[in-house]
RNA sequence: GUCCCCAUCGUCUAGUCAGGUCCAGGACAUCGGCCUUUCACGCCGACAACACCGGUUCAAAUCCGGUUGGGGACGCCA
């Protein structure tokens, strides 16, 4: 048995977009089921839209997502003499043939075909050309490419495709397809068959889109006389409205880099588009890294695409609730010493992170996260909405504020007085802080929850959080003191 | 226009290959309820689908044919 080699060969014309990483997650997921490898190679072949930013931003994305490769990046275009070499031999042995027609010509037929509604393929008027011909036009330097000659068969043309199955046509709808450009540089149709025998590619997992290229690509390993690999097309990722997604329609929110810069897990997104398209069988949503690479098949992924459900504009979600709802979820289970070193990052970003939290302060540290976890979305939230735990310097929100504070501007005194109750406190417990707020409460006959909700806000800035004294324990005496004293500032600004 | 592919709740899907256990199961979203000092989490419940028409069969979401709908491809892009 052979050793299986797959392969994720990205074009750098655009960053990373949420169909290329799903693509790259199956193939790597294979490659990983199989003790295979995993071949990165970029094809920048067309030199006009390749760009190195791109080719960055793939890299990182990948890195980002932690699919790793065992071989790569390798670079389409230092393989040139390969390539070139592949179409001398096909134009020896027959296999393809100079073509002589202009792009003009060619553009202004197919405008007419498909303003006539008829068929739009090469009429191949060079595929017949004596040799005295070809020499005579050669001479007179007029420009050619080479295309590639279907075989002249009545039977069908066709490949077993692990996802599909059988997918056959009939020889004689394939155009006569350009192999080589009259600037002398090969295509995409040969170069990527070229380097994936050169890389001796077993299993070649890609997006149906490329279905019909498979066809001519099946001819052109018959042709190179070499071994076909074995293929599966995965249904393209769709939005609401039915169509492809692409970085330039849809811009941000479908580049993985969006992902990253919103405080999405990589582990919860990656599970995230496996399931999108593929399940287990059974119920099972959640996957950990290990059993997704043991039941990971190709034969279960999903024939009918999958549309990215994500809403322009929804002021709820900010992208497919379903993802936000893995992130949820492994933001919750995950270790939390995981989650503090994802946290410590973010942290760092805001310049909020302080070594002891690594240090004397790690348990407190995990324990806050542990308490503030519960009610977020995304690792931006911890900086956001849990600013108040790691700073004084953090926004109030203004419905609890109007709705908790200013309300009853007697709190103005409550508050200091519970933050000198607080002080004088013998115990600075659970127990003994619930019970002072509610003393204080009754002594002033007002409900308990006047004084605990203005707490909340002046403490953490947040109509909503965990338990009160869970919080006051976490913030700790001197800061809820020192917040709960500064009340009045909060009237001053009105 | 031609060729290829697909078709179960709004979305992701189980069930289809081996027809009956499916008046179709789960999850997200939505809506209600419980819990709660708040808001979440959690739990409970509701809403909601076999595209259509024919055929085969005692029996069809499942097999066959057609229709419709959707997607992809048809480049000297990848």
């Amino acid at each position: 048995m052979t050793e299986t080699r797959l392969r994720f060969p990205p074009s750098p014309t655009g960053y990373l977009h949420i169909g290329g990483a799903r693509t790259a997650l199956y193939n790597w997921l294979y490659a990983k089921q199989t003790g295979g490898k995993l071949v990165l190679r970029i094809e920048d072949t067309d030199t006009g839209r390749s760009s190195a930013e791109s080719i960055k931003g793939i890299i990182d994305g990948l890195d980002w997502l932690g699919i790793d490769y065992d071989e790569g990046p390798y670079f389409q275009t230092d393989f040139e003499t390969d390539h070139i070499a592949a179409s001398q031999r096909l134009l020896t042995s027959g296999a393809a043939y100079k073509c002589f027609c202009s792009k003009e010509e060619l553009d202004a037929k197919r405008e007419a075909a498909l303003a006539a509604k008829k068929p739009l393929g090469y009429d191949r008027s060079c595929r017949n050309l004596s040799t005295e011909e070809i020499t005579a036009k050669d001479v007179a330097g007029i420009p050619s490419v080479v295309r590639f000659k279907v075989p002249d068969r009545n039977g069908l043309l066709g490949y077993d495709d692990k996802i599909f199955g059988r997918i056959e046509a009939a020889y004689s709808e394939i155009d006569d397809f350009v192999i080589v450009r009259s600037n002398g540089k090969p295509l995409y149709l040969l170069c990527n068959v070229v380097d994936d025998i050169r890389d001796r590619i077993t299993h070649i997992i890609r997006g149906q889109d490329h279905m019909t290229n498979t066809l001519k690509q099946v001819m052109l390993y018959e042709a190179l006389k070499a071994p076909l690999p074995i293929f599966g097309h995965m249904p393209l990722t769709l939005d609401t409205k039915k169509a492809k997604i692409s970085k330039r329609s849809h811009g941000e929110i479908v580049a993985v880099q969006f992902y990253r810069d919103n405080g999405f897990i990589p582990w919860a997104f990656n599970n995230f588009l496996a399931l999108l398209g593929w399940s287990a069988g059974n119920d099972q949503e959640f996957f950990s890294k290990e059993e997704l690479i043991r039941d990971f098949s190709l034969e279960r992924i999903n024939k009918s695409s999958a549309i990215f459900n994500y809403k322009k504009d929804d002021p709820k979600f900010i992208t497919d609730p379903k993802a936000i709802y893995f992130n949820e979820h492994y933001l919750r289970t995950m270790a939390i010493s995981e989650l503090g070193q994802m946290v410590r990052k973010e942290l760092e970003a805001e310049n909020l992170w302080q070594e002891c939290y690594a240090s004397d302060r790690k348990v407190w540290y995990l324990d806050t996260l542990a308490l503030i976890r519960d009610r977020f979305h995304t690792l931006k939230d911890f900086t956001s909405l849990g600013r108040a735990y790691f700073s004084d310097n953090f926004i109030v929100d203004s419905k609890p504020l109007d709705k908790n504070v200013l309300k009853f501007p007697e709190l103005q005194t409550w508050l200091p007085e519970l933050a000198a109750r607080y002080e004088m406190l013998a115990e600075f417990t659970l127990e003994a802080t619930e019970k002072a707020a509610r003393e204080l409460a009754e002594e002033l006959a007002i409900k308990p929850g006047i004084l605990i909700n203005a707490m909340r806000t002046v403490v953490t800035g947040q109509l909503a959080g965990p338990s009160m004294f869970d919080i006051v324990l976490a913030i700790g005496r001197e800061t809820v003191v020192r917040r709960l004293r500064d009340v009045g500032k909060y009237f001053k600004l009105v």
